[in-house]
DNA sequence: ATGACTCCCAGTGGGAGA
């Protein structure tokens, strides 16, 4: 079973990038960060005629959270529960007895923002329904655009980046006590290439120049660690003419199959 | 370099992203 995680940034404008790399790399679910569009607009069609049933939740102008299946997502959740929020940031689903969880965290902007004030609280609420998400899910992967560099080798310049906003301590903290719930990391369950990031600013030749943050994550539950086969991030998209700011995380899993 | 790019909604600029 293969799954990822995509930051599209405008399915609007990233949907023909999405065909395409669905061809290439057919798995199982993926989830879409940042697809922009209110759900009247949302192309469900065209991921139907891709072989993809479609769980979205969407608001104007900005962020926006789909869950794309092979097979139908089972009981769908929106948002975090329990947690009022105007944004639509989370969708989760059952994908083949697995509890698939794609998220779209907060940026927060500067950590003495009023954005970082929600980041912290949005983290919190998650924290808590994450918690018991996994107590009635022993098999769950939570991934998505965490908006969190969970170490100082997750950053090209961990110095001068040191207490800007993804490096805080308290986001970083935050990060911990998702694992601490029983999760782990899965890029680092395995050897990687050192400097392997999921994003580069449009700026400043970042991607060429490989400035990037690692900041896409993939969280599996402890249940579930023993399948993990590979986690891998696919740069290729980045390369594309009018490319997404971030490039998919992939993660295979042993032992599931649809 | 307090910049740079790209998206959106706006509308002939500005906010947000990260």
């Amino acid at each position: 079973m293969k799954l990822a995680t995509w930051n599209v940034n405008s399915l609007a404008v990233r949907l023909p990038q999405l065909l395409d790399w669905l061809q290439a790399q057919p798995v199982d679910a993926i989830v879409l960060q940042e697809t922009k569009l209110t759900d009247d607009k949302f192309p469900h069609a065209a991921l139907a005629d891709a072989g993809y049933h479609t769980q979205w939740l969407g608001q104007k102008t900005y962020n926006g959270v789909a869950l794309l299946s092979r097979t139908p997502a089972t009981d769908i959740t929106k948002n975090i529960v329990d947690f009022a929020d105007e944004q639509a940031r989370v969708i989760a689903g059952t994908v083949q007895g697995v509890r698939v969880i794609g998220a779209y965290f907060p940026n927060g902007q500067a950590p003495d923002s009023d954005k970082f004030v929600y980041k912290m609280r949005w983290l919190q609420a998650l924290q808590g329904w994450i918690k018991a998400e996994l107590a009635s899910h022993p098999q769950l992967v939570l991934m998505g655009d965490f908006n969190i560099a969970p170490e100082d080798r997750d950053v090209y310049d961990p110095v001068a980046l040191a207490g800007t906003i993804h490096c805080t301590p308290e986001e970083r903290a935050h990060f911990q006590a998702l694992l601490e719930l029983g999760t782990v990391d899965a890029f680092r369950l395995f050897n990687q290439p050192p400097k392997t990031y999921s994003w580069w600013d449009y700026r400043m030749l970042a991607f060429r120049r490989n400035l990037g943050l690692r900041i896409d994550h993939v969280l599996v539950s402890t249940a579930l660690k023993p399948q993990v086969l590979a986690c891998t991030i696919d740069r290729l998209p980045r390369k594309n003419e009018r490319p997404s700011d971030h490039a998919p995380v992939i993660v295979e899993l042993a032992g599931l199959t649809a």
